[in-house]
DNA sequence: CCTTCTTGCCTTGCTGAGCAAGGTACCATA
DNA sequence: TATGGTACCTTGCTCAGCAAGGCAAGAAGG
């Protein structure tokens, strides 16, 4: 039996390392919430998303790529090419209708389970 | 491609349909937290679990069963048999000194992690 | 000139969490 | 006699995150 290892959190560093598991599920809402505003392109989402965290979230290319690309296929977004100054091509996603729908469902789901766990939490704790 | 399907999340009923996703990782904490505070078995952590999230959490046995072997191999939880009143075998856990510090561990992350989408959702929903 | 760094896109293949769906056993109630 | 609650357990699937790669082009520095 080869050990657990991969991350042990028991240092505290300047951003702490979080256990995978608890990742699941936030890049989804992380990247509807800021189509929500406008219409960015991968790598801006990468690095949004670290400056508003104040570089809690590092999201990883593996991650947000596939993900994008699912919600393109399941219709909550809609890409676009433009050239950017330096001539360089970036794909622009926005939110469709449908989207915006999402997004709010998710946004709802979040708050409801983050509210949860405060409540057991916030008793455990005391 | 045989579509998504499992979980739509527009209706509201009285307790929320989560995505699975969201629920990665909570099970967790959620777990540690509650045996914080006294020693349970089981059956009875479901019970707490949705008593306290008033019915938020609907934690399945699949996921609970198999979450308490593998942090009672990994040193975190030691199990004893007591009897019940009813005469009925009951398994209960209780953390070990690594245990509590893990518990410790996975609280503060998840208060970070909270706290970075709350940052983020925050601004994104005006 | 050559290397390295940054921007910007992408993929394949592994791991591991949650869970549906089953099973066991006992007791109480209808 | 069946149904439903208590109380434990397992096997096998799905799918999200990610490590680790790759492609292309421009900038910077030796």
């Amino acid at each position: 039996m080869p050990a657990k290892v991969v991350n042990d959190c028991h240092s505290t560093p300047e951003h702490m390392e979080y256990d995978r598991e608890f990742l699941t599920g936030t890049v989804g809402v992380l990247i509807l919430s800021l189509l929500c505003e406008r219409a960015m392109y991968g790598y801006e989402i990468l690095q949004e998303a670290e400056r508003r965290s104040a570089s809690q979230f590092l999201m990883k290319e593996g991650t947000l790529y596939p993900a994008l690309h699912q919600m393109e296929r399941a219709g909550f977004l809609k890409a676009a090419w433009h050239e950017s100054d330096n001539g360089r091509a970036r794909k622009y996603y926005s939110l469709t209708a449908k989207g915006r729908r999402h997004a709010e469902s998710k946004r709802r789901q979040w708050e409801s389970i983050s509210a949860a766990m405060r409540a057991i939490l916030g008793a455990a704790h005391g």
